[in-house]
DNA sequence: TGTTTTTATTGATATAAATCACTATCTTAA
DNA sequence: TTAAGATAGTGATTTATATCAATAAAAACA
């Protein structure tokens, strides 16, 4: 058992954690259990660094990993499953940033600014999670080029991915932010045009900025117009041409 | 006279600029003219190496200093003036993503992804702009570690400010979005209650996702309620307390 | 200096989208 | 195995906001 102090926006929690102890040997390459492509660019020794401090720890459906406002003190990976990255704010609902994967790095912004988490993250399915010690990290960035250089790239890249969302949420309409999204799924999450969406509509809605009402009502306006198949949790992409064509359109 | 290659989504133009040829000296510390603090942690002759690949220009206010979807082969500074970052689409309105000022440094995610300039800069007043070739940039980030994880806090507070008006453009509605930009612009740019905005009505609604007609009425709601004086170019906040209220409560 | 072009402002109208108020389903837990 | 709580779905209504159609000011121009 491990005991992570999480303190959150509404005060401070004590929450438990069931980890197993062993953990996947770390290895540069394919076999590394993280498969973080960034990873190629350290040497033994300093792999050895990372795997001296890392912990791993398993959710269940719905726990939270990370809570926003909290000390920021690792960077994670998910070794399985999947969680949404969201941040939240009392009165409001919340905002879903995005699906985190296994193989992404997750790591606020604020940890290189003031150390709280930006963000919350919650497992979404049962998931296995690495948690890497962030001084080491950055201290990797700083003495190792080639993973600061790779570090910055993939800072660059989430950037972008960012700026489009923002931009495409604020000049996109509901039925062309529906479609992006479901489009993201397909093709970054699940890989597939059809998938058991492990969302509800309410979160569809926070991932798209709309009340879960309108996420049912477009919906079943693209199911009905042949453009998809929708029933309880599983969505199928008939459609794909007129899908993105919604979604370029907005 | 230098000739700079200038792509944009609608045709290559080639786009003629006037230049001073003199550059001000690069020293680190204060008396930088770029006054990026990052620059503190470069030698003397990685400051040579920045100083030899660099080169001054001066723009008109309303002047394109940089096109979407060029080419991103160098980084830049403002020396002086002020500069408006923002997205096109055709068919849709512009979006305004922030406003440049001098000491910080312009650079968009594309530069490390797909070398695409992922938004245009236009200056908005009359504005002497540094550019550094980046390649050069990316070599110091390469071999000097303080200098890439200084690089990576500013990436860091970028990606930070724009999760924050993401967010914020999706849960605010108009009064809130326009008053944000307003202590906005009070404090990041003009640092001052009463500036002379160089942006139109048109512009502040790029900038908060509003028509321009949309603008006026709000502005005119909130001189009728006291809390700023706006005319033609100038706005000045009267009542800092409420505006940041409207912000907050949407 | 008038003249054109952009920008600001206003009121009326049309749309998009949230909210409210339910009912129906599906899950989870006692 | 039912009861309780969440989620999904539907229609009516309200609210927010864009769009349209003008006119008035300002700025750029020639």
């Amino acid at each position: 058992m491990l005991y992570l102090w999480l303190e959150g926006s509404s005060g401070s929690v004590l929450k438990h954690i069931t980890v197993m102890s062993e953990k996947e040997p770390l290895e540069s390459g394919k076999a590394n259990p993280l498969r973080w492509k960034n990873f190629q660019h350290l040497s033994k020794h300093e792999l050895q660094l990372i795997d001296d401090n890392r912990y791993e720890a398993s959710f269940r459906a719905g726990e939270v990993i990370l809570k926003q406002g909290s000390p920021s003190s690792s960077v994670l990976f998910l070794i399985s499953g999947l969680a949404k990255i969201y941040t939240e704010a009392d009165g409001h609902k919340n905002f879903l940033i995005e699906i985190a994967q296994p193989g992404a790095l997750v790591m606020g912004p604020g940890a290189y600014i003031n150390s709280r988490n930006t963000f919350s993250v919650a497992s979404l399915v049962p998931s296995r999670v690495c948690f890497i010690d962030f001084n080491v990290f950055r201290h990797l960035a700083k003495t190792n080029g080639a993973f600061a250089e790779s570090l910055l790239e993939d800072f660059c890249l989430k950037a972008l991915t960012l700026q489009t969302k923002m931009v495409n949420l604020s000049r996109k309409k509901m039925p062309g932010r529906l479609a992006e999204a479901l489009l993201y799924l397909a093709d970054e999450v699940f890989r597939s045009d059809e998938y058991e969406l492990m969302l509800t509509r309410n979160e569809l809605g926070e991932m798209t900025n709309m009340a879960k009402e309108s996420v049912v009502r477009i919906l079943k306006e693209m199911e009905e117009s042949g453009v998809i198949y929708s029933r309880a949790p599983l969505i199928r992409i008939l459609d794909r041409q007129k899908l993105i064509l919604i979604s370029e359109k907005g």
